[in-house]
DNA sequence: CTGATCATGTAATTCGTTACATGATTCC
DNA sequence: GGAATCATGTAACGAATTACATGATCAG
């Protein structure tokens, strides 16, 4: 039985409890987003799928006017997460990164203008990096509290791939600036 | 005029000179596959509506019995492509790492699936980058012989994005083990 | 009472991959 | 002569986003 990453990144989220897909959106929108994200239009078609194959079950409480279903996993469900999480199949890496693209194109364009990119890119990381710090403290103290350590080893590694990028750039700039100097 | 991301990719190979759509698809091969992917079904559809726009023009030799099409730039396809270059709309930036998930989930496998993971994980960025740096030479060569700067600066990016990523996977490991020693 | 957010879903569209079909050329 | 590679394309499918429709609840 294959399932999409994102069928198991439904999965992941009930483990952790009950759960609407409301819910499931409003916490991959705090954590998976950065290297996995997912919609609406794939989470609600996909949590009626799972339950058909058995993975997943919703209840709906029927005094609840807004008709709120929480899903739950189900045994199989459970099992077919630890087979993935598992299994050694070759890992689904990808990335598309608009930056290093125009970067890779980028000679023929003026010293400056190549300068604006590295800024630009610099900024972005910069901006989901900060993004990411400012939940640190918040899931280092859901660490304390569930014992859980993988979401903050992840936060962690996110930070540091931020940051990462964000050295490279300034280091690209500082060359190309370096450059510029030594040819007046 | 939007254009694809894609498309650009296409542009951009084309500024480099006159080439067919199969040249095109292996140049990406070994060089913006790894930040940016494409493949036949997207290059050739393409190609026709980036002729039908008037951005690149294809000319078949008639004597090639191969009826090999190679295109070029036009002036108006020059000028989208340095737009794109130089235009500051916020870049598109996207990660689908499915590593990064599996160790999200992580919690409540045992130690001995957290390190399979991890070095599994640590396996395929090591792979990639002895994949860039076995073209590094080469590229080194392209740069001195056409100064251009740009797809070797990438390449470096590459080499060091994989480095960092190789490198955190050795410190999680690491820091898994030494829990566990210090358990007994 | 009003706007924000909670909540579920669908439809249209875009983007991209994979597999297939077809045939020429080159290297051994 | 046969395998690998060059070369162009299409069709089917899958994955994902965006926009839309609809309505309840909650905080001010």
């Amino acid at each position: 039985m294959e399932l999409s990453r994102t069928a198991y990144v439904i999965l992941g989220m009930l483990q952790l409890g009950k759960r609407t897909g409301y819910e499931i959106k409003s916490l991959v929108d705090v954590s998976t987003r950065f290297f996995w994200a997912a919609s609406y239009g794939q989470i609600y078609p996909e949590l009626a799928r799972l339950e058909k194959l058995g993975l997943v079950r919703g209840q709906r409480d029927p005094d609840d006017a807004r008709r709120r279903k929480a899903y739950h996993l189900t045994e199989e469900g459970r099992r077919a997460l630890r087979d993935w999480l598992t299994s050694s199949e070759p890992l689904h890496l990808e990335l598309r990164h608009e930056g290093m693209l125009k970067l890779f194109f980028s000679d023929g364009l003026p010293r400056e203008e190549q300068l604006a990119q590295l800024r630009a890119m610099r900024a972005a990381h910069a901006e989901v990096g900060d993004q990411l710090r400012s939940i640190e403290a918040e899931v280092r103290a859901a660490r304390e509290r569930t014992g859980n350590q993988c979401p903050y080893r992840v936060l962690r590694l996110g930070i540091e791939y931020e940051d990462f990028l964000v050295d490279w750039c300034e280091r690209a700039e500082r060359e190309l600036v370096g450059r510029a100097v030594s040819a007046c």
